[in-house]
DNA sequence: TTGTAAGCGTTATCAA
DNA sequence: TTGATAACGCTTACAA
C-alpha cells in the first residue's frame, strides 16, 4: 500500500510516514510532556523534511487560541500611529503572534464591522483606538469577553483596559506654555466635534485659560478634520475672512494634531506669513519629521511607542491568564520646545 | 426538550431555533441560490437577533478561502510604506478582506518565518517586499502556490507577480538632474549593500554618470542603513574626516531614501552648514512631510498608493481565478523639484 | 428546496 | 507513552 504525498502535508500524513498515530504526531509537534523523547525527535525530523507547516485554522478552531492580535485604528493615515504599530509588531514578533490591522476611518459602523471581524477570526485580543469613548461597539467587546486594550481614549466602560495619553494634560501644558509666552488670544484647532480626543483637548485648553483668568472665546474654538489639507484650507479661510474668528486678533494656534500644525505651515508658505512672527503654532503628538520643519515645530510629545508596548504587554498577560484585573494606564505627554512659538514682549 | 443558548451562537443553534437543518442555515447565510427566499429571510432575522457572527476559522478550514491577505514588509518603520498600507487596507475593506501585517526587519530568516505563518494561516494571497530579489523565500511562495505580489523589487523568478517602482530610473533621473545643475561630484548614499534596491539604485546612478561622461568614483558610493540617524551620523563622520570620501569635494548627495536625506538635514542643523548652498541633497520616495522641510526636499516621487492598489487588484483577480497570468508592472517614479538642489554656476 | 452525512486538520479525552 | 475517537463550526455532495 503506497502512501503518496498529499497536496498539503498534514499530521495524518506524517503519522503514516512515521508509523505512529496522528495524536502522537500532534503531541510531538506541540512538545507535549506526554511524548517519548525519541519518537518526538524522529517525528520532528520527518516534519522538517516534509516541509510541514501547521494549519493554523484547524488549530485555532480546535484550541480556541490563534496567537493573533487585532489592531483597529481610526485613521491609518495619521503618522501618529506608525510608531505604535511598529512597537506592537515588534513585541508580537518576539512571542510569535501576528497582527491583523484594520482602519475604521472614524466611522462607528466600520468600527463595529471590524470588531466583529476580529471576533469571527478568533483573535486572542484587540487593541482599539475607539471612534468614541462611549461607543456601543466597546460593549460588543465586553459582552463577547474579547480581551481588549483601548488606546487614544478613556472608554466609558469599567470592564476594559486602556492605555491613554492624557489629551487634557497635553492641551493644558501647551496652552499654559503659550500663555507664559504672553499669548492671550489662542485659536484652538480641534479635531472633529464628536471625537473623544477633541473633548479632552478642549477641557485642558479651558482649564489653562481659567487658571490664568483668560476668558475663553467661542469664536476661537474650531472643529475640523485631522489632516494637513484640512488645516491648511481652514486657516486660509480664516486668513481671508476674519469674521470666522469673530474678528479677534489671535496670536497663536494650538492644534490637536501635528497634522493640522503642518497644515498651517503649508498655509504660511502659500500666503506668505511667518511662523512664529505672525502666528505662533503648537502641535500635539510629535509625529515624524516635525523636528525638521522650519521652524522646528513646538509640540507636545505623545509616548507612542510606549502605548504600543504596554498595550501588548497587558493583552499577553491577560491572554495567558496571569492577570485578569483591568489595567488603566494614563501616560503623560510632555512639551517639546522648539521654534514655532514666539515670546511676545 | 429545551435548547439553551450555547456560549457562542453557531449555525447549529440557529438551525434548532429556526427548526431547520444546519445546511439550510448555512445556505441562507451564504445567500446560496438553493435557498427559499422566505426561509432565508427568516433565518437571517434569527441570526441577527442572536448576534450571530460566523466562525471564520471553521469557514476557512472547510472552504480553503479566508478572505485574508498577508502583507510582509521589510521595515515597518519606514514611512514609505504607510501610503501603500493605507491603500491596501482601503481596497481590501471594499471587498471585505482583512490584512495581516508583518515586518521582516531586513532579515531573510524572519521573512521566511513570516511567509510560513501566512501559509499556515491560510491567507488567500500575500504582498511581499522581499529582503532580496533572489531570496530563497520567494521559492517557498511559488512551491506552495501562494498567490503573491512582490513590491519594491523585481524578483529573480518568473512565476510571480510584481509591482515595481523602478529604482534604476529613479536614481538615473535624480543623477541627471544633479548633473544638469552642474554637479560633477555626487555622493551616493545607498542602502545596505545586499538590498536589491541598492543595486538598482547604483545602476541608475552609474548610467547617468556614464551618459554625461563623468567618471564614477568608488569613494563616493556608500552603503548605510536606511534611517534618519544612520544618515545623520554617517554624514557627520564624513564632514569630520574627508578621507572617507577620498578627499573629494563633492557638491551634492543622492540618497536612496528620503530618510537619509532628512538625516543630512539633521546633520546640517547640528553642524551648521547650509542646504543647498554647501551641499545639494536629493532624496527618493517623496515620503510624508518632505515638502514642508526647509528647504523643501527635492526628491523622486514613488507612486506608493498605486503600488498598494495595483497589488491588491492583481491579487484579487487571481484569487477569483479570473486571471492566472503573471503580472509584471513597472511603475515610473518622477522627479519632484523643490528647494534642496542648487544650480552651480 | 431541504436534510443527511462526511470531512477540512487539528486537539482533547479516554482507554489501552 | 500511545492510539482510537469525538469534536471544534463550517461547507458540500448527495439523496430525498
Amino acid at each position: 500500500m503506497s502512501s503518496k504525498k498529499p497536496k498539503k502535508v498534514n499530521i495524518k500524513y506524517i503519522a503514516k510516514i512515521a508509523g505512529v498515530s496522528p495524536s502522537t504526531v500532534s503531541r510531538a509537534l506541540r512538545d507535549d510532556p506526554n511524548a517519548n523523547k525519541e519518537t518526538k525527535k524522529r517525528i520532528l525530523k520527518i516534519a522538517e523534511e516534509l516541509d510541514y507547516y501547521p494549519n493554523l485554522l484547524a488549530k485555532g478552531l480546535r484550541s480556541k487560541r490563534t496567537k493573533t492580535i487585532g489592531v483597529i485604528l481610526n485613521d491609518l493615515k495619521n503618522p501618529l500611529y506608525y510608531d505604535t504599530i511598529k512597537a506592537i509588531e515588534d513585541k508580537l514578533n518576539e512571542v510569535d503572534y501576528t497582527m491583523i490591522l484594520c482602519d475604521s476611518n472614524y466611522s462607528q459602523e466600520m468600527e463595529r464591522k471590524n470588531i466583529i471581524t476580529m471576533l469571527s477570526k478568533g483573535v486572542d485580543g484587540v487593541i482599539l483606538s475607539p471612534v468614541n469613548a462611549k461607543s456601543e461597539n466597546i460593549k460588543i467587546i465586553i459582552e463577547n469577553n474579547l480581551k481588549a486594550v483601548c488606546i487614544d481614549a478613556v472608554p466609558n466602560y469599567k470592564n476594559i483596559n486602556y492605555v491613554y495619553v492624557n489629551h487634557e494634560i497635553a492641551s493644558f501644558v501647551a496652552t499654559e506654555y503659550l500663555i507664559k509666552n504672553k499669548h492671550q488670544h489662542i485659536l484652538l484647532l480641534n479635531g472633529p466635534y464628536q471625537l473623544s480626543s477633541s473633548k479632552a483637548f478642549l477641557k485642558g485648553y479651558l482649564k489653562a485659560l481659567k487658571k490664568y483668568s483668560i476668558k475663553p472665546n467661542r469664536a476661537l474654538i474650531k472643529y475640523i478634520d485631522l489632516s494637513i489639507e484640512s488645516g491648511c484650507e481652514f486657516f486660509k479661510k480664516i486668513y481671508q475672512d476674519r469674521k470666522i474668528v469673530g474678528n479677534i486678533n489671535f496670536t497663536s494656534i494650538l492644534c490637536l494634531s501635528d497634522l493640522l500644525a503642518i497644515g498651517i505651515y503649508k498655509a504660511s508658505h502659500e500666503l506668505g506669513f511667518s511662523i512664529p512672527n505672525n502666528y505662533s503654532v503648537i502641535g500635539y503628538d510629535n509625529i515624524f519629521a516635525t523636528e525638521y520643519l522650519s521652524p522646528p515645530l513646538t509640540t507636545v510629545h505623545a509616548p507612542k511607542i510606549r502605548v504600543g508596548k504596554y498595550s501588548v504587554d497587558i493583552l499577553l498577560e491577560q491572554i495567558e491568564g496571569k492577570d485578569t484585573e483591568f489595567k488603566k494606564i494614563d501616560l503623560e505627554p510632555r512639551l517639546v520646545e522648539r521654534g514655532s512659538v514666539k515670546k511676545i514682549s
